[in-house]
DNA sequence: AGAGCCAATGTAAACATTTACACTACACAG
DNA sequence: CTGTGTAGTGTAAATGTTTACATTGGCTCT
């Protein structure tokens, strides 16, 4: 088992009592910032500390059944870069607060997902972020929820990006139904009729992405045609070559709601010798990197993913420090970035 | 303290004790697989398990000093693209060997990463991988990396993209000086030879792929001019204007140490009317999917990120198991991903 | 001066496991 | 029939904290 160098009989809050001349109560005491110890022993104590570089034992802490100040963080995939991003500020935030974050990719369906929060759960996390995917409110029936709730009886959960309601559950996502009706509209404005709506999910944001782009075509008395919305993967080539065999289906534009099949429409485009945003206006979603790589640039969609994140960690902390009066949902607006594959 | 209805105290071993009729030993050896429990006696205790959903606690379980089945990742900065992925490789790697990783993202600086180094031992991992960035070999001098060897002391530490010798370190890199040698010779070969060299960092593997780079000048019998290495930022707009600004230095091609550095350069010509690959040509790294999303798509170095992070928990793994004979250092081949910015 | 109080500190139980060592049968050799 | 070995199981110590409760000593109030 690892012929590690270990033997260094590791230091204990013993130590620590014997060297300053207290008890393990008073030392703890010090340890925990318990304002009830006389500034001399404090004193005593912290250089004793600082001598030996102590650092408490963190499982002789949790066995106490307290904090481990350790939150699970659940994603689908991190090689998304919507979802790494998302982790990215999460673990920003949770840090800064003093929480160490545990990750675990989990893969999309609803048994893997209950498979490793169960493994959180035996870590004795203080709290569950599940970044966004295939939740209740999306298209999926087949995605049973029961295993959030479950979870919830344990620690509170907070979800990104999907919308469950529960004891100890807290949602927070970003407005994308609004955000697409605003597309949607501002699309039609500009003289677009026939969007393409190209989607890669069943999620939740996906879901709302398409109920806000149905509406605005009904409100513009646009009838919908089922046949432009199309469900794709979110690869470029796919993407493209899906264009190239559209032949029957007429189109002036299209909204994809992951940059990734907005940059395949513009290749699609440029390859066909159609004029990108003249005959053909593209948006994409998410406002990521890709945008600024084609030319002309992609306009997009910021869904503000660190706003979103920065939000549910605050709402965590909060819940953590007992407070009480947490709401269970939160909004954040989205943002259009105009670039140059639209004409508004 | 979190109002949460935890009060529904936790099945423990002595529950799992009494259902079945045997001491705690043996409830411990049935969960630790110890094959000296009689077959009748293991599966009575598995029964009782099964009914209740026991679990063992972790901190008492870590209490004694075991293995907690935990590895510690430090990254500088997990919004990088490359770092993310490399990040989702160990994950999978890691969990599929049944550990869990908790996940640091430190910041650049050795200081930074020092700290975030302490918390993760506090928390009595079983090893640290860290994901490149500035370490020795690199040409960063202020860079220490005693903080590297003395955590070596604690845990067995694994560096992706770095090189540190040491006791209980080990290390795996791309071949980054013979990728980078290739792609310079290549341009060479293709009738380049004002090959401008863009980089972003003074990282280990940047160091090595300048190297590859004045190697390959110097076998062609080009002196190499230094003016033509240049520290930039890796972000699209920035590189694209400094090329705009760069009257004084002609060159004939751009080769980036990151594909977003590329792009920039890919850019430039894009709106300065410079015919790619014929005028310039570019080749970036990391074969990152911004490659093809720019038309003409970008030609890049795929540094095969996969496969070194396979080959680090495949060796990490091993050291856990307490296999000596593994080798401290181990390098993974590159690939050039040929395309359209370049005509070889 | 004695009662009462409070701040500071100490004592010991509780947390849930692992494991060295002890013990009990029982089989089998002599 | 006694002694010895062993498979299976139990006992109890050890792991390092936190914290409710106990204790102490000094102070104030009457």
């Amino acid at each position: 088992m690892g012929e590690i160098k270990n033997d260094n009989k590791m230091i204990n809050i013993y130590d620590i009592a014997e060297m300053s001349g207290v008890s393990i109560a008073t030392v703890s005491r010090v340890v925990n910032n318990n304002p009830k110890v006389s500034e001399k022993t404090k004193a005593k104590v912290m250089e004793a500390i600082k001598q030996s570089g102590y650092t408490p034992n963190v499982f002789a802490q949790g066995l106490g059944l307290k904090s481990m100040r350790t939150i699970g963080i659940l994603v689908p995939s991190i090689a998304d870069m919507y979802m790494s991003s998302a982790v990215a500020y999460i673990e920003d935030n949770l840090h800064d607060a003093g929480y160490d974050c545990i990750l675990r990719c989990s893969g999309y369906t609803a048994e893997q997902k209950e498979t490793h929060i169960q493994l959180l759960l035996n870590k004795k996390i203080d709290a569950i972020i599940l970044v966004g995917s295939t939740y209740a409110g999306s298209e999926d029936e087949s995605h049973n929820t029961d295993y959030i709730r479950t979870a919830a009886k344990d620690v509170p959960v907070f979800i990104i990006n999907g919308l469950v309601d529960g004891e100890n559950i807290y949602c927070t996502a970003s407005n994308d139904y609004q955000a697409s009706y605003d597309v949607t509209t501002a699309l039609i404005e500009s003289g677009r009729s026939k969007i393409l709506f190209l989607t890669d999910s069943r999620s939740y944001s996906a879901n709302q992405k398409k109920k806000g782009y149905r509406q605005a075509l009904n409100n513009a008395g646009i009838s919908v045609d089922e046949r432009m919305i199309i469900h794709t993967e979110n690869k470029i080539p796919v993407v493209k070559s899906l264009l190239e065999n559209t032949k029957d289906i007429e189109f002036d534009s299209v909204f994809a709601t992951d940059d990734g099949m907005a940059i395949g429409a513009l290749k699609y485009a440029l390859s066909n010798g159609i004029d990108v945003p003249n005959q053909l206006s593209i948006v994409g979603y998410n406002n990521s990197n890709l945008c600024i790589c084609s030319e002309p640039e992609l306009s997009s969609v910021d869904n503000k993913i660190e706003k979103v994140c920065k939000d549910t960690c605050d709402r965590l902390i909060d819940i953590l420090k007992g407070n009480d009066n947490v709401p269970n949902q939160s909004v954040v607006a989205c943002k259009l970035v105009k670039r140059a594959t639209t004409d508004f």
